[in-house]
DNA sequence: TTGACATGACACCAGATGGTGTCATACAAT
DNA sequence: ATTGTATGACACCATCTGGTGTCATGTCAA
């Protein structure tokens, strides 16, 4: 199975407003056309397909033909990179790992 | 005339591969001046100071002038913005939770 | 068949982004 | 006092970004 598109950064596909909130839409659906898409936003149906595209070249989306209707369906997986990354700053502001960072410091020492 | 720009997103700032680099680097490290930063890169001093300048407003950097140098240092609580944001979806890729989605949506019909 | 609808593919544009180089200044070291 | 270092503040530039409008095509409905 290949994920045929580009390999678009999932952190640059998430730094934008309007596209976290394709991703929060699409989580709140199963399935939803472009049409029903954009009325949620102030831009026009062509900024809204860009914003898409990105998405889908992340993995984040993914869209099938219904009829004259192209559908998109999300696919949050690709989110765990991010969950990831961050889990490992978790750390540096947790007062508990804070403190506990401390004592192995002394601990070095 | 100092004003403080602190309105930079933090979703933007972790966008950029050098910045997360970045954040990286000082993590591991408690305070470093620039001129110990940028030899891990191969952009030019001033470049990586403007990603700092990136990174301080969104919170992510302090730093404080000791001499001559100015050291920067990971401030990552506004990390949680993130982490919070990519927890809401972790339900659409665990298949436990895929499962129990299922199941409850079986029982509303 | 005709006409409205949904979309993709473009061309286009202003402003943001991510680099560069240079200069002035403050501090350190000798 | 002089020289070298670290930095901030600019000016500058190419490319990316996020929006616009228009047109062509495929599909549904009457």
């Amino acid at each position: 199975m290949s994920e045929n598109n580009e390999n678009r950064d999932v952190f640059d596909a998430v730094a934008d407003p309007t596209r976290r909130r394709l991703i929060r839409l699409l989580s709140e659906a199963e399935e939803l056309p472009l049409h029903e898409l954009t009325p949620h936003f102030q831009m026009g149906r062509t900024a809204v397909s860009k914003h898409l595209t990105i998405l889908k070249e992340a993995g984040l989306v993914v869209d099938r033909k219904v009829g004259r209707e192209t559908r998109f369906r999300l696919n949050a997986s690709p989110l765990q990179e991010i969950q990831d990354w961050v889990a490992y700053y978790t750390q540096f502001w947790s007062t508990n790992m804070l403190r506990l960072k401390q004592l192995l410091e002394e601990e070095e020492e």
